[in-house]
Order: structure tokens, then sequence, then C-alpha cells
DNA sequence: AATGGCTTCCAAAGCGCTTTCAAATATGTA
DNA sequence: TACATATTTGAAAGCGCTTTGGAAGCCATT
């Protein structure tokens, strides 16, 4: 059944059904209601290419999703995405996913953006000058970027949380228990995120004219296994560091394993802050030693972009470009004071 | 730059440019490399709207996402994803997602569908006879189910580990180490697999004359928070059970903290077998007792149905309509022999 | 009766591609 | 040379929708 077929059925016009069908004012209230219920009685939808190609709009978002053999998924993907279908589902759009290689995201976020598949993207992964946005920049489709690219003007549409100030009071919170040896365990280096949380991290040591040691800081993907690798890494220096700062609660996992293996007690021997991502697997409320954490939901994230992006395509805004979330230092047994030299 | 733009930029007309294009015999070769080298120059991308309009196929597959406010993103599906994606991206394929209420299941599928956004279905989360599977058939358009439907005839094509037979290996093994109290954490009850491992379970008990009791049975979400209540509530029962089938290493993540709480030994006081999707995030030899578990990759499930999915849609079959994969039984130390009384 | 302004509807022109059908040219055969 | 057969190209008709530019009918106003 198609527009032609139901027109003709109706006596009416496909000008005048298609009107009806859209909400346009410049038809009778009677004529609405009688294409309204033949619509009802023969289940007729409008084909989706037809109105995409008419008009332009698709109602989809597009991401790219990081894939390759070999590629870890990302439970924080999941959460995220876990978000933004929250909020897809109110307004009848669905997402676009281009899965591709990590090392060409630039094209495959290009090719699906003039693919005409999508109204609008969604970019995350954000890295230190990010060679996305100007692409982005130049596409003339609306986009929001989850993150930062440091190095680059803020100029774009983004929502990220503020990493440097999350970590910068992490950091202060140890040394207020008499901390001195740091050691960072990070994302991947040339993440935005784990830019700005060594920042915050090195500066609030600064301040007390203490520096975090290169043997002291470790990059990796976002596993407990490399979490646990980092952690085993640390615990062999020569001058072991007693406050650990830890970009996910699933490196922490890895990391409080190598804790224990090595007979110490978290939050007396070694003393961890990790960054919450609110992850519904794992609770840091729920660790043998609940975690102190910087807290900020993915998720929430992920529904606060979706927002904004089918606000955009909609034309329902306006909306602030730019957002940045405060985090929450929570406070529970993985820190304590200082072990006694 | 559209078809006719780049069609009279080269002389020829929008027939001959297309069939260049798209690997048409019937154009000279000389042609087509001057058309394939125009496209390079001038950027040229085809409109998919207007290609999908034109051909009827889209170039994606659909899935829905289960999604709610206070629904869990689930590790388990992400993961799978990631498969498909690994496929779909070699073949420039996209995924169409839908996100919805899990009880409006059907309703979101039909949507989808019918949206005329994508060639083939993927369906997952199959349920004890599932009302999702007549709605596929009557759909005329191609589906791959993940796992299968319990009570339903099979004839509808499905890629099923063989969970009945992985769960009774499991349970055949505990019962030869001398153990005699049986429990079964598994995944909500109305989900297949959960069915069918019962089932197996059920099935090697009974050889033994031996029976699942209801208070040794728990079905939740498969969260470790949800493996830790179940935990603790088995080994609160008077007669508490000393072998233990997980249906997740998410779930034995949680059950493994209460045996630890409890001050009772993994492999020793408590047996423990869990299946493994082999998530990249929870290796069972990277437990502290590494886990004795059931193996089917959940990421090489989803790599294989999208092939099955795609080569449909490209009519490059023909594939097997069912499979069935065996799952690896691979004991390590969560299991031993039953403890004397 | 003529004019103008509303309201309500329609015919037809796209949107950018694929594909059918036919024509033009090149090649081979008797 | 004449004819049949490949090979290569093109004109035009869709695919199913939206939207522009009228037009018809109705009313109130001059």
């Amino acid at each position: 059944m198609n527009l032609k077929q139901l027109s003709e059925l109706l006596g009416l016009s496909q000008t005048t059904v298609s009107r009806a069908l859209n909400g346009y004012p410049e038809v009778n209230e009677d004529t609405r209601e009688r294409v309204l219920r033949a619509v009802k009685e023969t289940g007729y939808r409008p084909n989706k290419a037809a109105q995409r190609l008419a008009t332009g709009k698709a109602g989809s978002i597009g991401l790219v999703m990081p894939t390759a053999p070999g590629h870890q998924s990302d439970v924080h993907f999941g959460e995220f995405l876990t978000g933004l279908g929250e909020e897809a589902v109110r307004h009848d759009f669905h997402f676009v996913i281009m899965p591709a290689d990590p090392d060409d995201e630039v094209a495959a976020l290009r090719r699906l953006a003039i693919s005409g598949n999508v109204d609008a993207l969604f970019v995350a992964y954000m890295r230190g000058h990010d060679p996305r946005l100007a692409m982005l920049k130049s596409l003339s489709m609306p986009f929001v970027v989850h993150g930062r690219s440091f190095g680059t003007e803020p100029d774009y549409p983004y929502l990220d949380i503020d990493n440097e100030a999350a970590f910068n009071d992490a950091t202060r919170l140890l040394l207020q228990l008499g901390h001195t040896r740091f050691a960072l365990m990070n994302g991947p280096a040339h993440l935005d995120f784990a830019i700005r949380r060594r920042n915050g991290v090195v500066a609030a040591l600064a301040e007390r004219g203490l520096e975090l040691a290169e043997d002291c800081t470790s990059h990796s993907v976002m596993s407990d296994e490399e979490g646990l690798i980092a952690m085993e890494r640390f615990l062999q220096l020569p001058e072991r560091p007693t406050a650990i700062l830890c970009s996910s609660t699933v490196l922490a996992l890895g990391a409080i394993r190598a804790v224990n293996q090595a007979g110490l007690k978290l939050g007396e021997d070694i003393s961890l802050i990790a960054h919450d991502d609110v992850l519904p697997l794992l609770k840091p409320e729920n660790f043998s030693v609940p975690l102190t954490t910087t807290r900020s939901s993915l998720r929430a994230a992920g529904v606060r972009i979706a927002q904004r992006l089918i606000g955009t395509v909609k034309q329902a805004g306006p909306f602030p470009e730019q957002e940045l979330w405060k985090t929450e230092l929570i406070v529970r047994a993985s820190t304590g004071p200082a072990p006694q030299a």
C-alpha cells in the first residue's frame, strides 16, 4: 500500500493525503480524520526511503563504532549507547551504526555523513588534536562530540565532564591524607580524557612540589587485565607508590586483584581512587573494599547528547553548545591515610 | 555532485555511468576507467536514499536494542554487536539500531522491518514460545535468530549454541567429582537459553536419581550483583549446595564474592562452573581461582550471523539455515571433589 | 455584479538513482 | 557486399514521497 493507492482509495489527491498525515494546516479537519482512519484500516506506512529522498531527513543519528578483529569491545561504549537509545526511542529516532577500524575513523565518519543515511552525527573517543573536528565542521551536518579535543579551539558542540577537575580533586584528597608517592593508571595516551586527567593530577602534585614519575604512569586499554599488569608493575618499583589514581573501575578491578595477590591491603597499604562511569555491572560500592570514586554517569551523558542531537534535527533548540559536567567525589573505604614508612 | 552532473561532465548518459559504477559487464573497459577516475576526482558518492528507493536495497541490517529507563545495559549485547560489526565493515554494511522497550519487542521489530531502512533482521534474546517468530516469518524479509525458541518448531534460520549439552556435560563433571547437592544460577527464566540450560542440568541429575530443588535455582539478570544475592541465598540453605552451575561469568563474579565473604574456598568447599561467552573483560583464567567453564565465543557468533545475513542479502548463499555450535568444557581450578560431609 | 480574500484541494514537478527497451556501432560470416 | 550477431551506449520510465504554484469554491465587502 503506497500513497497513490491510498489517495485513490479515498478519492483524494496524494497532496492532500500527504498533508493530512504530516499535520499541515491547510486541510479540512474532517478530511484529515478520514485520512487518518483509512491509514489505521489499511495499515499504510510511508516509505522511508522515498520520504528521505524527498525531504532529505532520515530520522536517524549516526555514529561510528570502533571495531576490528582483535579490537576489544568496550563496556563504556555499550553503556553510552544505552543512554542514547533511551532518549532516541522517545522520538522515534534510530541509529545508524557504521562499524569501522579505529585507524579509519575520519574516513568512516565522512562516509557515514555523506551516505545520506543520517541527519546528525555523534562522535566519541576524542583524541588530542582530533582530526575529525575539522572534517565535521566542514560538513554542515549537526553533530555533538562527547568529550573534547585537547589542543583544539573548543568552538564545536560538545558535552564533556571536567576530567581535569575530577582528577585534581582526587589527587588533592590523597595529598591531604599524607600520600606523597602517586601513580596514575590511565586510558590510552592519545585520548583527550587521558590527557586532561593526567594534567589534573600533575597540577595538584605540582602545588606541593611533587612530580608524577614516568614509571608511575600507565596508559592502556581499560580492561581489568591491563589494570592487573599495570598495578603489578607499580608494586615492583623500589619506591612503591601508595596512592593510585585510576581512570576506570574496570581497570581498578584488575588493579585490586594485583594488590590482593601482593598481600597488601586496599585502603591501608594502598589507597586508590577510580573514575566511575556508573556501569551497572561494576558498582564501586560492591567491591570487597568499597571504592572511592569520581563519579559521572556515562549513560546520563548519552541521554543528554541524544536530546541535543534530536532537538537540533527537529529544530527544537536552542541548546547550549558546550556543556561541562562536574563529577562527584565520593569517598569510600579504598582511601586512607598514607602508611608510615 | 549527483549522477546527472557527473554524467554531463563525462559526456555520457546516466545509464552508462551507473552501469560503470555498479560493475555491469556491458560497458567498455576504457569507459569504465574514465568514469572511475572522474569519481575519484570529483568525490562523487551516490545518494543512498535514491539508491534505496530505486533498488529496494539498503545495505543495512536491523536489530532491536532492548533499552528503557532503568534497563541494564548488557555487556553480552555489546560483545555480540562487536562481532556483527567486525563482519559488516568488510562488506560496507551498517546497522540500523532501533532502541525499544523490552516489552515492546514485537512491535519494534515490525516497525523496523517496515521502515524500509533495513534489508535483513537480526533477533536475539529469544524466549520460549517467542511471539516474534510468527511475525518474522510473515514478513518476507531475511532474518537470522541468535538462539532458538523453546517450544516452537525450529524451522527458522538460527544460530545457537548447544546450551542443553553444555550444562549437561558440566553437571556430569560435577557428579563424577562426587557432588550431590546442586544449584543453578540462571538468566531470566523466560529466555530460551535459560530453559535449555536448566533442562541440561535436570536431565543429568535425573540419571543419578537426583533433583534440582526449587530453592536451589535462581533466575535473574546476569549482573554480578544478582550473582552475589543468589549465592548468598544458596549459602544460607540448611543443606548447602556444593556444586554451582552458573549461566555467566558475570554472575560468577558476584557469586564468588559471596563465597569469599562466607569464608569458603572456591574449588574446595564450593565447586563452580560458569558459562563463558569469552568477554574480553572477564577472562575466567584471570579469576583469583581460575574458573572451570563451558565456552563459546559470543563474538564469533556475531561474525557468523553477520556473514549469513549479508550473504543472504547479496544472494551469496546458500547458507545452512540452522547451526548449533558445541561448547567447550574447560576445566580449571574452580571445580574439585565434593567435600566430605 | 464585481472584487478580493479565505479555505481547501489538486496536477505536476522534482528528489537521485536503477533498469527496461531500443538504437547505434563494431565485428564476424557467407 | 550484405547480413547476422555482439558490443556499447542512451532516452525515458519508474521507485514513493513532498512541495510548488495554481485553481475552484465560498463568503463578505464594495
